[in-house]
DNA sequence: TCCTGCTATGCAACGAGTTGCATAGGCAAT
DNA sequence: ATTGCCTATGCAACTCGTTGCATAGCAGGA
């Protein structure tokens, strides 16, 4: 599980509560490590129980009170230590490269919407990603090791964005052509 | 979840025993989707009592028997079903990418060796994908719908595969150039 | 001969992740 | 006034996914 190495990271580039955690994996971590705030806080818990990460109860006007966490030492030592370990292959699911096979057993014209929606989020994502590298990384000369391991994990995202693009444009052409010849073969039963 | 719907694509595709599965997941299913053993025997034994696919005790010689699934009537309607819902968003966990932004608070050439692993693995898929595109699909005017639709995903992987081999090149370059500065800072101390 | 590995299926236990709901005060709009 | 949304945390129940182990016959090599 690395759920908790993702927590540690996170808190190291900046403290925060299990809120506004949940709120970060919502946005920039979340695209590459997702988690529901049910999961941060039980993680928080056990994570504190086990010294990795320190808390200080913070008291706000006009709003509940929040529990401020930091890393720790340990938490630090444990992240050094995940560091060294080789990871397991990652799994991946891809529930769209599953859904254009099963697209050949049904009506293949029946997934455009569905791939043009896709590629509608997508491309909003890569605005996001182009918008976020002016704002955070304008002056390449600049920038300290953070910020530059931040900019390399961000271009793989840019990367990712168009390549996905590029290739929902290949399925998309491909469905088309596929609901066309259907379309002609239908009509040769007139 | 969709780990049913991939079970039967894959049983649409070619009719086959849990352990033949296992190890179409293993291969060119698992690409997209992974699933270990145990979770396909327990799926398949819940699609069997739900009537989506009907079972087949086939005797061996020399070998235990097995149980040959094949898709059946409900299963295929199922799966037209969950062709016209909308895919959820995928969930990604990049832990590769976790490891990038967490090695800003440990030393980032600790990381050099595990990204060149991780290089090595992609390259050895994308040569793999590329032979398999040779083999099955070699005459581009011959393919029918399913053989389009099986050939645009393998193309997804190859793009996908040639994408992260020149991102881990970035990242590699990136981790060689702050270990460089930070050798150089070291001896700066002498 | 023994050990390893492959085919083929399965149980049991655990850990990870999701979903629904609850509390509780404040804010803004209808 | 009521409705709905935002901050902030949490319980309980569930499903999904993983790991370890078991069985059982056959094949091949040390």
């Amino acid at each position: 599980m690395a759920l908790e190495h993702a927590i540690l990271v996170s808190l190291l580039e900046q403290p925060g509560s299990g809120y506004e955690l949940a709120r970060r994996f919502d946005r920039s971590i979340g695209r590459f490590w997702t988690a529901t705030h049910q999961q941060i806080y039980r993680v928080l818990r056990r994570m504190e129980a086990d010294g990795w990460i320190a808390a200080e109860e913070v008291a706000q006007d006009g709003r509940p009170d929040k529990k401020v966490y930091s890393a720790a030492g340990p938490g630090r030592a444990a992240l050094a230590e995940w560091l060294r370990e080789p990871v397991e292959p990652e799994t991946v699911r891809h529930e769209l490269a599953v859904k254009i096979r099963a697209a050949a057993f049904d009506d293949p014209s029946a997934l455009i919407s569905e791939v043009e929606r896709h590629r509608e989020s997508h491309a909003a994502l890569l605005a996001r990603y182009l918008h976020g590298e002016e704002r955070d990384f304008p002056d390449l000369a600049a920038l300290d090791a953070r910020q530059q391991l931040q900019y390399v994990v961000l271009r793989g995202g840019i990367e990712y964005e168009r390549m996905t693009l590029a290739w929902l444009d290949d399925v998309l052409a491909t469905l088309r052509r596929l609901a066309g010849a259907g379309d002609e073969q239908d009509s040769e039963f007139r």
